[in-house]
RNA sequence: GCGCCUGUAGCUCAGCCGGACAGAGCAACGGCCUUCUAAGCCGUGGGUCGCGGGUUCGAAUCCUGCCGGGCGCGCCA
């Protein structure tokens, strides 16, 4: 069986109708019923508040109004009993035969249980991490590529067509500072620094002096005679390429990995920047003044124009980015998010109304903040400069504590909230390590089955148990959570918010584990071992699919 | 000054498209290992949901005004 509610749906929407033929009353569509599950467990398994929220319409006080919803509902296996309850809600509790259709279908789906196809195929585009290619990946960055990476596997899951994207900044005045860094470092190690002095904006981290060595070591001295604004196109390019190389391999062992790596630069080589200008003048969207071109982006929500090319003819990297959008689009993608650190949150309105200058409705391009992260260590903040390049990078912090655990850590609020991540307390092998909480349940599932079967006892191949089987409040509730999955990972894949699967997941692994010690799987009669082999596989395979679409190891040993 | 985010238990947070006595983890306290992994479980205590108004049968949730924290407002990227 596939969905609880929508079954309930019918019933409820047939006995709501019943009541308002007897009241000679005609609607045209009724309002949704919503069902959710009640807080507290002699609250039913499922609830509607529908009586409250139609009360108005059918002139009845919401608990009369329940009373005769109630007594009008047709009767129906899965249903155990109902009752109304406090102000007007219906509570719903579910016979024991739903549990085993529950069961089934999970066993029989396997990996699939919980996915479907609310995108329908059409394609879209995540791009994240997109950092200037001028330093290292830094914590920041890790929650943004652990956050746009999950997006994209929530959505993979609920039917998307997903593309990963990231961009590179390789065009601007940056690229000019990092090569100038570069340059001014190896002068610098070749004891004459006074021949290309370090610029005043330039990139102080230590990673340049590395890069500056490798320079000599490829290189040798040959630069060191050669006016330096000779060799300044050689740092640029060779300064990129290495910082580039790091931010790849970095987060390939995060776990994240790009369809396409799109060049800022390769927008110019294709000449696109003017012809997207272009568009938008004919569009009627920009005008010169005083010497620039400018985006009227008063004309929708912003509060005053912006310049697109500078009037000494450079584009900005608003100019830039109209086109990367535009570009993104005549790609074909039936919608683009794109996710930005939350300092970029006064952009939003900006590139908003730039793809409806395009002529794009600008409700398919969504914008994702990322709030920042405050490092801490053992309670305390760890200090960290960009500008005088003392960070705490992406490779420091899953080095110490492992790339499960930071995934993990970087998902666990709603991703425009701040994130206080504790490195201590990441690292812990503890109950206080919520990523170990939930990898134990899953390992300790395992060892149940393994056990069950170096005993001899296999689990059973079929998804069939005796109805009434699962007599506990402990399965009941584990099957209860397991039946929420698929709206679960529903809500995460439209509000695009990985926390509520960590949160689930954490829920479902706290179930598991008051079941493990409350009840034994092995030496019990054998219809008990077997449906309980059954459910522990069940809820083995949900945990897994979590953590896989959280990039977390499922390990089977611990 | 204008704009965006945010303020929930000692700490970190969920809940916020209005609903049943406001939830979880940690910390505190008390229990549970001869039996499938105690990286676990069970129990107890702990809250004027920043403050004041408003809308509603009903507000942590919506509106509004204050107060506190973060961020953004460039012919920077």
């Amino acid at each position: 069986m596939g969905d609880v509610t929508a079954t309930l749906r019918q019933i409820v929407e047939g006995a709501l109708r019943d009541v308002a033929a007897e009241k000679g009353l005609v609607f045209s569509g009724l309002p949704e019923i919503a069902f959710e599950k009640p807080k507290r467990d002699n609250q039913g398994d499922l609830s509607t508040n529908c009586a409250m929220q139609m009360s108005r319409h059918f002139g009845e006080k919401p608990m009369a109004l329940a009373e005769k919803i109630v007594a009008r509902l047709s009767s129906d296996p899965y249903l155990e009993k109902v009752e109304t309850a406090g102000p007007g809600f219906i509570n719903f509790f579910l016979s024991s035969r739903w549990m085993g259709e529950v069961l089934a279908d999970i066993l029989n789906r396997g990996k699939d249980y919980g996915s479907s196809h609310l995108g329908g195929g059409r394609r879209v585009q995540v791009e994240f991490v997109s950092a200037n290619p001028t330093g290292p990946l830094h914590v920041g960055h890790g929650r943004g590529a652990a956050v746009g990476d999950i997006i994209a596997n929530i959505l993979n899951f609920s039917g998307w067509d997903v593309q990963r994207e990231y961009y590179i900044n390789d065009a601007g005045l940056q690229m000019d500072i990092l090569g100038r860094s570069t340059q001014a470092r190896y002068f610098e190690i070749a004891g004459c620094p006074e021949k290309a002095p370090f610029p005043s904006d330039g990139y102080k981290g230590g990673y340049i002096y590395d890069i500056a060595g490798s320079v000599r070591e490829r290189e040798g001295d040959r630069f060191l005679s050669l006016p330096p604004e000779e060799s300044l196109p050689f740092f640029k390019t060779f300064a990129a390429d290495t910082v580039l190389a790091t931010i790849r391999k970095d987060l390939a062992d995060f776990g994240v990995t790009f369809d396409v790596w799109f060049s800022e630069k390769s927008l110019y080589e294709r000449n696109l920047v003017p012809s997207a200008m272009e568009t938008l003048k004919n569009r009627g969207f920009a005008f010169e003044q005083d010497g620039a071109l400018w985006f009227k982006s008063t004309d929708f929500t912003d509060e005053k124009d912006r310049v697109l090319i500078r009037s000494n003819g450079v584009p900005t990297y608003f100019a830039s980015d109209i086109t990367y959008h535009k570009e993104k689009f005549d790609r074909g993608f039936d919608r683009v998010i794109d996710i930005w650190g939350a300092d970029h949150h006064g952009y939003v309105p900006r590139m908003k109304a730039g793809v409806e200058s395009l002529g794009r409705n600008p409700e398919d391009l969504e914008v994702l903040l990322i709030q920042f992260v405050n490092l801490l260590r053992d309670g305390r903040q760890v200090a960290m400069s960009t500008r005088s390049g003392e960070f705490v990078t992406l490779r420091d912090v899953m080095d110490e504590v492992g790339v499960d655990a930071t995934r993990f850590f970087f998902v666990m609020r709603r991703s425009d909230s701040h994130l206080d991540f504790d490195l201590e307390l990441a690292k812990q092998t503890s109950n206080d390590n919520p990523v170990y909480y939930v990898q134990y349940a899953h390992a300790r599932i395992c060892s149940v089955l393994r056990e069950a079967e170096a005993r001899g006892i296999a689990v059973p191949a079929g998804a069939d148990v005796p109805e009434g089987i699962f007599a506990s409040d402990e399965e009941k509730k584990l099957l209860s959570r397991l039946a929420d999955f698929p709206k679960e990972a529903e809500k995460a894949s439209k509000d695009l918010a990985p926390h509520i699967l960590v949160n689930y997941v954490s829920d479902l692994a706290g179930d598991f584990h008051s079941f493990y010690n409350a009840h034994r799987v092995l030496g019990e009669e054998e219809p008990v071992v077997k449906a309980r082999q059954l459910l522990v596989k069940a809820a083995g395979t949900v945990i897994s699919t979590v953590l896989g679409l959280l990039g977390v190891a499922a390990p089977e040993r611990m």
